[in-house]
DNA sequence: CTTATGAGTCTTTTT
DNA sequence: GACTCATAAG
């Protein structure tokens, strides 16, 4: 209840908590005239600011200036004295846009914006469920099953059900249940809708309704249950509903363009009035303030913010109708259009807008900037996708070198799989770099393994959970234990814990059931560490444990650690070590969230996302999806894989508007540069194992050409990568250096080249103005025949950089030293800095100059 | 019950 | 080319 302490405040009271709060931003110090939450925002940013009633949508361009908006108008609804921070509800896309938010209110108001609900979609559904959880069936503690889990659930369903012969896999079986889900829909549900006569139907059925009474009874919800099980209980709960409709009074939904069906009847059900018999029910009592003339309890104003042109989430059953609609959706709404940006230069905008505009069903609206033109877009094209990264890594020193800090500098890919190549080229640069998403650090096995424990003492009856930790470290315990285990255990009614302490009931060898019994004992050993419930003694049960303790104890106990190191694999130490960064993890969390246990633990790993991860402290380059880009925004990025298949993305060429959602998705990445932008493809790109050519994105023909500064177009690619490229990278003609800025009068020239496009005798492509996109394809397309002869032909590529991974460990360097660069070809050493594994030589080469290469993996040779 | 080997599958994008 | 999975041998 102590939730609600703030909720009806008498008269009298209203006023206290804010006298001390004063000028957190602006300093003018009391000022009445002039309000310090409007200072420096433009007309439209302001009516954000100040509107009210029902409903408000604010339709915010790229780097307009939301975050800034948002902030301010929930500063302005406390600092009015019109909502008290209990009253607030604002959802963000990822945590990091979450906590950032806190932290702009709260640099605002001070402590005044304590008690605010600002958080995920996902995060503030596991704070209602965790409360409520008992009223249908479930326990607070319940596991949170993130995809890996629930298709391990899946996985052991299809086979139990036999359905892998009708072509059943986990994945799209997950995939059709997460979309089902997000539709609100359930087994029952879409079985009424289901076509009988159709087997595989009917096999669905089974296997939904199967995975619906598995999570269940494994009291775990999956991630799209977060959403949609709130909405559920909402809807069959009006006076549950009711405490949330009541409380608050002011909800803000960030990226609306986002949200899928499940999302936005969430919203929908929070932003209902209370009818009056409802409002009579509620404790505390309602007051008279809190209900209109007829007693209920009127809806919270919605406040949600979008932009229709960065919804990329269709896949996962975004409706971009929702924010199309949300005039209709929601009567009396008022609409303001933010459309100055701040963030970018013009030319970066140019193009955005250029791109986009090729989004024939979309509301017209132009970023302008009063910024200036900036530089132009950088374009490179690889013959491969070492290339490609060579030329990120190269320029990526370049701006650093040139004063960027690494920190400032992000580069983007459509898919995960096109970290490698650059990740390889970065570290051997000795680039600090960081991938964002991916494989994350939570799904790494070993940590998977150390979180089984302890999802398993929060929640003993999670199979997926216990199975896990019964097979790691090995300990004889197999798969005809464990199903034996499994089936005592439902037919006992008990916890897997439970039955693992009644081993001796079942009938094991002295081995196997040794194993089970001492296992079974250390974890309800863990469980009373935890301070869980599994202690009959009552004064046990105090403050929680901190988390760091208990996994500690797990790993000592179960001596997965040393076992690792044990091995002779070199990545087992790496997996060491990772554990023992998740021990850290825990104890950070432990020292951020005090009192905290578990629980609170396993939801917040549960949740994170991959943005969460950026630090802005790191001072390291960062690697990530566009999707991950989304929200963020860098001084330099350089947008990698431009190229047809890739950039759209083979997969959505055929989908119905799939193609434009690419476009968003260029778009995004676009419109997250501030003032450098890359643009960069190569001419083959590996996929499957072998190579295949690829396509100049058709985005970039979108693109005026005389935004982009080719350094090497499409045409230009010579099919001999290695030192030679660097000749045709050099500047040519007029060269780059001199005359970067042309003038936005000046683009008559570059456009008259690319009008000319056609014929194929236009052939004097190599003159000095390489910025021809049209000629540049057609010489492109010439090559990529020539390229696809030569590799029926069996003769493969010549000069193809080898990728395999080199160690040049024992190389020793010293100054004065002459080396052979693969790539650069000949330099001498000038310096060593680092040590063992880490040295770094800084060398100065013959046609590139200064370089800095990690002496262990680059491909390097000495010179005598 | 664990470990080694080979075949088969796969890659969008994520909370 | 990497990873998972099934099969067979230790």
């Amino acid at each position: 209840m102590s939730d609600f302490e703030l909720l009806s405040p008498d008269g009298g009271a209203l006023s206290s908590p804010f006298d001390s709060v004063r000028g957190g931003a602006g300093g003018a110090s009391g000022a009445r005239g002039a309000d310090p939450l409007l200072d420096g925002l433009n007309p439209p940013q302001a009516r954000a600011v100040e509107a009210r009633g029902p409903a408000l949508l604010i339709v915010a361009g790229a780097g307009s200036g939301k975050t800034r908006v948002l902030t301010h108008r929930i500063a302005h609804l406390i600092r009015n004295k019109e909502a008290w921070p209990s009253q607030i509800l604002a959802i963000t896309f990822t945590n990091k846009a979450a906590s950032e938010m806190r932290e702009r209110v709260a640099g605002l108001l001070g402590d005044a914006a304590e008690g605010m609900w600002i958080s995920t979609f996902h995060s503030a559904c596991v704070r209602i469920l965790r409360r409520e959880a008992e009223r249908f069936g479930y326990v607070a503690g319940f596991t949170i099953y993130d995809s890996a889990d629930s298709r391990a659930l899946l996985k052991r369903i299809i086979k139990e059900t036999e359905a892998d012969s009708y072509g059943f896999t986990p994945a799209n079986t997950s995939a059709k249940i997460s979309r089902l889900k997000n539709e609100l829909s359930d087994a029952d549900t879409y079985a009424a809708t289901a076509n009988e006569a159709d087997p595989r139907e009917r096999i669905f059925v089974e296997i939904f309704r199967t995975y619906e009474q598995e999570l269940r009874r494994a009291n775990a919800f999956d991630f799209d249950d977060l959403i949609g099980q709130t909405v559920h209980l909402f809807r069959s709960h009006p006076d549950v509903a009711a405490i949330y409709q009541r409380r608050f009074r002011h909800i803000l939904v960030d990226e609306y363009q986002d949200t899928n069906h499940a999302q936005y009847s969430l919203i929908r059900e929070l932003t209902r009035s209370v009818d009056p018999d409802t409002a009579d029910r509620l404790v505390p009592p309602v007051r008279e303030r809190e209900v209109d003339g007829t007693g209920a309890i009127p809806g919270a104003s919605l406040t949600v913010v979008g932009d229709s042109d960065q919804s990329i989430y269709a896949f996962r059953g975004a409706d971009i109708r929702n924010i199309v609609e949300f005039e209709r959706d929601f009567p009396g709404a008022e609409v303001v259009k933010l459309e100055q940006n701040y963030r970018s230069t013009q030319n970066i905008l140019s193009a955005a807008n250029a791109v986009i505009g090729n989004n024939f069903d979309r509301q017209e609206k132009n970023l302008f900037t009063t910024e200036g033109d900036g530089e132009k877009i950088t374009g490179f094209t690889g013959y491969s996708q070492h290339d490609e990264a060579r030329f990120v890594a190269e320029e990526i020193e370049d701006l650093h070198r040139a004063g960027l800090a690494y920190g400032d500098i992000a580069v983007f890919y459509r898919t995960n799989s096109q970290t490698r190549a650059l990740e390889e080229l970065l570290i051997r640069s000795a680039i600090p770099y960081r991938v964002l998403g991916g494989t994350k650090f939570y799904e790494r096995a070993e940590i998977k393994d150390a979180m089984a424990y302890l999802t398993s003492l929060a929640n003993p009856y999670d199979p997926i959970a216990w199975s896990r930790l019964l097979g790691v470290p090995k300990r004889g315990i197999g798969p005809m234990a464990e199903a034996q285990l499994a089936v005592f255990q439902e037919a006992q009614g008990i916890s897997f814990h439970e039955a693992m302490l009644r081993a001796d009931e079942i009938g094991f060898g002295p081995k196997v059931r040794g194993a089970i019994l001492g296992l079974g004992e250390l974890l309800r050993a863990a469980r009373m560490a935890a301070g869980g419930g599994g202690t009959e003694d009552p004064e046990v049960e105090k403050k929680p444990t901190p988390v760091a303790d208990v996994l500690k104890l797990i790993l000592d106990e179960t001596e997965m650690i040393e076992k690792l190191r044990a091995k002779r694999d070199p990545q087992d130490e790496a997996r060491a070590e990772n554990l023992e960064e998740l021990v850290s993890v825990a104890r950070e969390f432990d020292v951020r969230n005090p009192g905290a246990g578990l629980l609170e633990f396993l939801t917040e790993v549960s949740l994170v996302a991959a943005a969460d991860e950026l630090d802005d402290q790191s001072g390291t380059v960062s690697l990530m999806t566009l999707h991950t880009a989304k929200g963020l925004e860098f001084p330099a990025v350089f947008i990698t894989g431009v190229e047809e298949g890739l950039l759209p993305h083979q997969m959505s060429v055929d989908e119905i508007g799939g193609i434009n959602e690419e476009r968003r998705l260029m778009y995004v990445g676009i419109t997250r540069a501030r003032k450098r932008l890359y643009l960069t493809l190569a001419s083959t790109r590996a996929t499957y194992g072998d190579i295949g050519v690829a396509m100049p994105s058709r985005f970039l023909q979108e693109i005026p050409d005389s935004l982009i500064d080719w350094r090497q177009t499409p045409g230009e690619v010579t099919s001999r990568g290695g030192t030679e490229s660097r000749a045709l990278n050099a500047p040519r003609g007029e060269g780059r250096s001199g005359s970067r800025s042309s003038r936005s009068s000046g683009r008559p020239e570059s456009s008259v080249v690319f009008g000319r496009g056609g014929g194929s005798g236009a052939a004097a492509v190599a003159e000095p103005a390489s910025g021809n996109m049209q000629s540049a394809l057609d010489k492109w397309r010439e090559r990529k025949r020539l390229a696809k002869e030569a590799q029926a032909a069996g003769g493969g590529f010549p000069n193809l950089v080898g990728t395999s991974i080199r160690d040049n460990g024992d190389l020793e360097l010293a100054p004065g030293d002459r080396i052979r660069h693969e790539d650069y070809g000949e330099g001498r050493v000038t310096g060593i800095t680092g040590e063992g594994s880490k040295r770094v030589a800084h060398t100065v080469f013959d046609s590139v100059g200064e370089r800095k290469l990690l002496v262990k993996l680059s491909p390097i040779t000495k010179v005598e």
